[in-house]
DNA sequence: TTGTACGCGTTATCAC
DNA sequence: GTGATAACGCGTACAA
């Protein structure tokens, strides 16, 4: 194991640049020192050295991935489909976690080029100046920078108004939005999005029903707490994250709140307990894979030489109804939503 | 950017070798010369090819993670985790999924090797003879292959042995237990504590009561029904992991089995949504951070060069009890579980 | 068709 | 304290 082209060479009797004409398939071989080479080749267990080949320039076929967390369902998700995609192309993966941290993403950023991948996919922190270090092609996935990059993501104001919509359509007036950092480009889209709804349906909304804070099981409770203390407080929420309607559904749960009847319910995420939740959480479901499919290709084709100008793609997700949703507890008219 | 040594040794008038000891912080350099060199890297925005340093021999700061699957909940957990400690020691990682398959895991493994890594964790596949291809220092994690090498892992038996203890607590007899494929050594000792819990209880367990196949929610529904259409059915379930919990609500939901007067639930399994389920599942938790960080630890003496003989490092969890436990509804004799 | 020679960036060794 | 040189494994232009 481990053995070079030299052993190869050496054991064959011929010269090293032989050896390796041989084995990448160069024309001018003799068949019958090929079929030798390989077979010996094969048998020393040759495996061509990595570090050797980037030396020589001819890249790693290794891609960063730089993304904000993993334990996150729905980045384990996207890395998942990610990787995947990758090793089938034959490229391994290396990752960095960036925590949300601006230094961290540069730092994780600086580590790989510097450990020679021959591209980056990254989940971009919201920092300001992005300090782009030069590399690799870099495309950027969900979250966008202001870097003029190929970037490609989710519909999120479509999405936050599909849902906000439902709720609309149940007869809900009064409907809040949680959703986590202010600074994440998704969840100003997503605010959009749900004040688009609400104003399509004419109604004014009140600044008060808008929660943001971060996207954890904490702030779901603490803004489903701040809303319920509110007087008229809201009779739906529309959550931005599995996380928030985690910790919304703790919440509600120590509070002896009852869903769908007292407070309705809708949230992101694509995460299979919705379906096991009482009741079911009616979802807005993006297309991870399909997200994650279309980065490796932006990708793939710059690292293939691509100079097109940016590219930008954007993916539509679709809602998925369950039972969170029922028109408002005490709602003048009663509309056509799902009774409980 | 991408400056090299020799651009810096000919900015600052001096030899290659020069700026390299500068850099490397070696004792024989003059502090001027060095000052003047540190600032030119810094400048030109020097950054060290790690290709050029793994040629040398001088190891590549990057460690081979390979594990089954990512979108699982237990795992994703696992590699974030371990992502962490490395980083925090300066390492990278790099990735490689096996899907459970053999031939997976020996690809994954060769192309780590081949890409440089100085060190591998892995979370062996039920292969029979590992095909240990040679390489750096390896570390299994979890489950355990026939390999002697470091392991660390949980205590399966024992958690099972609790978990199946509550219910035998809770007055109950027919006990079944799911779980996931029977090649998995974590699935053999968790078997192997149920029985025992239950041989403790002096029951003699009815081979049906077993169902084995896949972590899968499928598997999970599929095994509720098969159990239910027993007679008599069990009154309790002990599930080996998340994902089968997950098809099992499922499934109870599908035909209004209520839990826990119906049939009480206990699982393998750390994941947040079993605080929301209706009823919150009762849990065995394993410490998957002090699992990553053995692993991490471990790996980490080897890379230093430790021969030591291979280490094994059991790690036990802990029963986190919630709602989903009840006297079984028929049972004769009313016990002291909490009743719903 | 095959061999020779060189360079990729780094570090260790030896000579000055 | 510093400089020159060799070596790591590979690919390729050029010579034979």
């Amino acid at each position: 194991m481990g053995s070079t082209l030299r052993q190869i060479a050496l054991e064959c009797g011929v010269a090293v640049s032989t050896v390796s004409r041989a084995l990448n398939g160069h024309p001018h071989v003799n068949e019958e020192t090929r079929r030798l080479i390989r077979e010996t080749a094969e048998r020393l267990g040759y495996r061509p050295s990595a570090a050797a080949r980037a030396l020589r320039g001819s890249g790693t076929r290794t891609v960063g991935v730089v993304l904000p967390d993993m334990m996150n369902a729905f980045y384990a998700r996207t890395i998942s489909m990610v990787q995947d995609q990758l090793e089938e192309r034959g490229h391994s993966v290396v990752m960095a976690v960036t925590n949300n941290e601006g230094r961290r993403e540069r730092t994780g950023l600086e580590r790989l080029i510097a450990s020679g991948v021959d591209g980056i996919i990254v989940v971009p922190t919201p920092t300001r100046r992005p300090p782009t270090p030069e590399g690799p092609p870099l495309v950027e996935m969900n979250r966008r920078s202001s870097r003029r990059v190929d970037w490609v993501g989710y519909d999120e104001d479509e999405g936050a108004r599909t849902l906000a919509g439902l709720l609309v359509g149940a007869g809900h007036h009064d409907i809040a939005f949680i959703g986590g950092q202010p600074s994440f480009s998704t969840t100003r889209r997503r605010l959009e999005g749900y004040r688009r709804a609400l104003a399509e349906a004419g109604v004014e909304p009140d600044p008060r029903w808008v929660q943001l804070r971060a996207y954890s099981p904490d702030w779901g409770s603490e803004a489903l707490r701040r809303l319920l203390a509110l007087r008229p407080a809201p009779t739906a929420v529309c959550a931005s994250s599995s996380e928030l309607v985690l910790g919304l559904l703790t919440e509600a749960r120590r509070r002896g709140l009852r869903l769908p009847s007292e407070l309705s319910l809708v949230a992101f995420g694509k995460t299979d307990w919705y379906a096991v939740t009482d009741p079911g959480i009616t979802t807005y479901e993006q297309p991870i894979e399909q997200v994650a499919h279309i980065a490796v290709q932006l990708l793939a084709d710059r690292m293939a030489g691509s100079t097109a100008d940016p590219t930008t793609v954007l993916v539509e997700g679709r809602a998925v109804e369950r039972d969170s949703v029922a028109a408002p507890p005490t709602g003048p008219e009663p509309p056509c939503g799902t009774a409980i």
